[in-house]
RNA sequence: GUGGCCGUAGCUCAGUUGGUUAGAGCGCCAGGUUGUGGCCCUGGAGGUCGGGGGUUCAAGUCCCCUCGGUCACCCCA
């Protein structure tokens, strides 16, 4: 006997997804990947791990997630590393690397990596799917941007998603900003939260972004980003909007919107998905990031892109009941009483003739193997006994539809399959 | 990182105030049907009660630690 050893798991807050859950995720990639690709945008596939200074210069030093959820490690070269936690940055720096001719416009499927405490619709390893285009300041980029996004939701079938936009300004006139806020926020300390009370200083910013009621209440009469915006920021905000109003795609306006990375300027959304809890239901979110390319080392490029949260995304659609597992099926399934080799010889004809096909081993019973064809979803079972082998046929018999059994030749098996369903289907 | 709740078969869960060999349903396997699945009947396999330590004559049950889950905060996808 061998001893027994304790049995690994998943590390705390990743999860495996396993058939058929995962054709759930298969098909939403695939989905995405078609809208995209249809407005111009190609698959970048780039390292999960980069420098650290990479996200460090990219989302800003002082977030919480870089300065404490990054799975950060030091390889045998001693080189400092994390685990992205988020896609844009990477996308950035393969810009700055590559140089691409502009308007660049890259789509991704990424893990991300974050060390958070997990709950519902949070995890240390989570998935995004996003795009990234980068190479003009045109508003109308950022139209397109978001309405990929808001498309590729109403797409799913999802249409309890709110849409909130947001013009975060820019390097001209964020800072005189930041400054009439923090001047506001002196004024009204004492009804602050007890946390932003002592902290609004160092990020004014976020105290706009905190749901306890106090500050809420306390900034309903705060300075607000939109109406301190610079004559470009705000033209660019107003072509923005109209865009959105001229394609029909809905929105909100949020004064509160303020997006936690530092690269964000102009224009900031985020989608909600109202079937969801409050607390997790942002199912994507995302921005223009005008100073981005600048700050990981290349040429004064504007950009804007989004992610969306894989997870979140598959928990609003349950809640909506949108977008539903798709069934795996097969064509056939070969219940094979002569000991195995011809289920080895007909799978192996099926599948090149590019039919689905799969069959019992182990030499189980008529009645096992049956049952296990009703299991595998597939339309046929194709039953070779001793009969069969001795006439040289096999007979087809139907798991999901009355119809009669048939015998058909061995030697046309894959053929007979083809013509059987064909006939089926009309 | 802080706090609350929870961990019993693959899954969903029972398990009296600590008391003999830990149960059910579903699923799985086999037989009833020596070559016909789904329905039904019968039987079977499968658990060091998340892990470790402690209290006790005795621990699934009480205590501590730890791992994991979950919820809230924080932050975000």
């Amino acid at each position: 006997m061998p001893q027994q050893r304790q049995a690994f798991q998943a590390p705390a807050g990743t999860r495996d997804v396993l058939a058929p859950d995962s054709a759930r995720w298969e098909a939403l990639v695939v989905a995405f990947g078609r809208q995209v690709e249809r407005a111009g945008y190609g698959l970048i596939l780039s390292p999960v791990f980069e420098e650290t200074g990479v996200f460090v210069r990219g989302m800003g030093e002082g977030t919480d997630v870089v300065s404490k959820e990054m799975y950060e490690f030091r390889d045998k070269g001693d080189r400092h590393l994390a685990l992205r936690p988020e896609g844009t940055a990477s996308v950035v720096r393969a810009f700055v690397q590559h140089r691409p001719p502009v308007v660049w416009k890259a789509w991704y499927v990424t893990p991300a990596f974050r060390y958070e405490r997990p709950q519902a619709g949070r995890y240390r390893q989570h998935h995004q799917l996003g795009v990234e285009a980068l190479g003009t300041e045109d508003p109308d980029l950022d139209v397109e941007v978001v309405t990929l996004a808001s498309r590729f939701f109403a797409e799913l079938g999802l249409s309890r998603v709110e849409l909130k936009v947001n013009s975060m300004g820019d390097a001209n006139c964020r800072p005189a900003y930041i400054e009439s806020l923090r001047a506001y926020l002196e004024e009204h300390q004492d009804e602050l939260c007890d946390e932003h009370r002592e902290r609004y200083a160092a990020n004014p910013l976020r105290v706009l972004d905190c749901k306890d009621e106090a500050c809420v209440r306390a900034t309903a009469n705060a300075p607000r980003l939109l109406e301190s915006l610079c004559g470009p920021c705000a033209g660019h905000f107003g072509r923005v909007r109209s865009g959105l109003e001229a394609l029909g795609v809905e929105y909100t306006i949020d004064h509160r919107l303020v997006r936690g990375f530092d690269y964000y300027t102009r224009t900031a959304f985020e989608f909600a998905a109202l079937a969801l809890e409050a607390a997790q239901n942002g199912i994507g979110g995302g921005g223009r990031y005008d100073g981005l390319v600048e700050a990981l080392g290349g040429p004064p490029t504007p950009g804007i892109g989004f992610a969306i949260g894989i997870e979140r995304l598959l928990q609003a659609c349950d809640a909506e009941g949108a977008f539903p597992t798709p069934a795996t099926t097969l064509d056939a399934f070969v219940v094979d009483l002569t000991g195995g080799a011809a289920a080895r010889d007909i799978t192996d004809e099926l599948r090149t003739a590019g039919l689905r096909a799969d069959r019992a081993f182990d030499r189980r019973s008529a009645r096992a193997q049956l049952k296990a064809a009703d299991r595998s979803g597939a339309e046929l079972a194709l039953i070779v006994g001793p009969d069969e082998a001795a006439a040289g046929t096999v007979t087809v018999h139907w798991l999901r539809a009355e119809r009669e059994e048939e015998r058909v030749p061995r030697h046309e098996v894959a053929k007979a399959v083809r013509d059987a369903l064909e006939r089926a289907r009309s």
